[in-house]
DNA sequence: ACTTTATATTAGCCGCGACTAAACCAAATC
DNA sequence: GATTTGGTTTAGTCGCGGCTAATATAAAGT
């Protein structure tokens, strides 16, 4: 049920298709169909039959909550233990539907509420507060000018160890310096490497303008 | 299936009772009966009807991991958090069941390989290993002698509380200075204090001879 | 407008883990 | 030896979350 509501707020907030909603959570679109039936039952979600389905603002709190758990998970996880960014979110995705509240308090208290995960991901607040998203897809980046990585994915192991091979990871500075006409591959700096970085995988990463984090 | 396997190996290793083992689970006598049969099925349990159950050594291999991760993190709860003894069991349970074997091995290694919980229970090798039982019920204990206490229980925190508000936890010396004739109760020093401990309580806490932990 | 096609839904099944109510067995009492 | 009694098991139900196969709908193409 959790997944479900995690997702339908990862894909929304327009109204989900059933079959997007399966293909996100690895399930049979009739196993998404039966769950759909029963979030609108409880009041977490309206459907539209043959058309979508869509948080409302009670499953959208319950998602807020899914999230928050989650990233203070990572969080926690990349800070006491160390682990790689890689292997953050398979870990998280399994603990986070066991942290009681208690728990999620302790660790928030423990980490000084941070604002954000180690892929640079906002954290939500304990009510659902979340703050507006300024960063931008470095595909979509100015040539030329410094940019500072933000955030990088957190649910595809493989992009994340390239990336993590490469130096790219929040708070990393790099520059575009030329970008190919054909298929948006990005040529970039960072400290004194040269690298190129494929359109796809620009559009996941993204970056801000300003120095800090 | 996971609370099952515990259970059965804490009340064990003798033939536990359906009611007995009910009771510890908070469910009704019928479930148990249930879940004893897919047990059973499976190869963990060893079944003789109307008599009672126990694990085969696949089901107790598969109980010592679980208690392994319980323990190690209710050991890695309050080594990062800080959480009461009182708070740590109720946590680890929810948890212990979404704990990866990599997150498991990551957690130990960053203990240092501890043998003992923050309870002093003993803590299951990554293969089962348990070392040898010698720590005594201070119920059962001579007067008159410096005792260390070695293991307090997890499972009741108004009981943990008290423990604690006395200061009686792993670790901490004290002495019996006299024995109830009648209910057992113990008078003894701790520190500079004085307190009497009920016999129910003291058959709860184990000591050993031995200063070191 | 009719038919094809892609997407959604329903129907019916399974396993897990809980429950209640009823039947059953074994051991102790009479 | 018959009966009571307490613990055990079976039978039948429910909710969760999956599945397959069949059906229904909406949208697009002819």
């Amino acid at each position: 049920m959790e997944d479900y509501l995690k997702s339908l707020w990862k894909l929304g907030p327009k109204d989900v298709g059933t079959q997007e909603l399966a293909d996100n959570l690895n399930v049979t679109p009739a196993s998404a169909t039966k769950m759909i039936l029963r979030l609108t039952e409880k009041g977490l979600v309206d459907h539209i039959p043959y058309k979508g389905a869509s948080l409302t603002k009670k499953g959208e709190l319950e998602a807020l909550s899914v999230v928050r758990r989650h990233r203070l998970l990572e969080t926690f996880l990349s800070q006491t233990l160390g682990l790689g960014r890689e292997q953050l979110h398979e870990e998280a995705e399994k603990l986070e539907h066991a942290l009681s509240k208690n728990l999620e308090n302790a660790i928030a208290e423990y980490l000084g509420h941070p604002t954000r995960d180690p892929h640079g991901h906002p954290i939500p607040g304990p009510n659902g507060e979340l703050y507006n998203e300024t960063d931008l897809p470095l595909s979509d980046s100015p040539m030329n000018m410094v940019l500072t990585v933000m955030q990088v994915p957190d649910n595809d192991s493989n992009i994340l160890s390239w990336l993590e091979n490469n130096q790219i990871h929040p708070g990393v500075q790099l520059m575009i310096i030329s970008r190919d006409v054909f298929d948006g591959g990005l040529n970039v700096t960072i400290g004194n490497q040269k690298i190129r970085i494929s359109s796809s995988i620009a559009s996941l990463v993204k970056i801000s303008f300003e120095d800090g984090i």
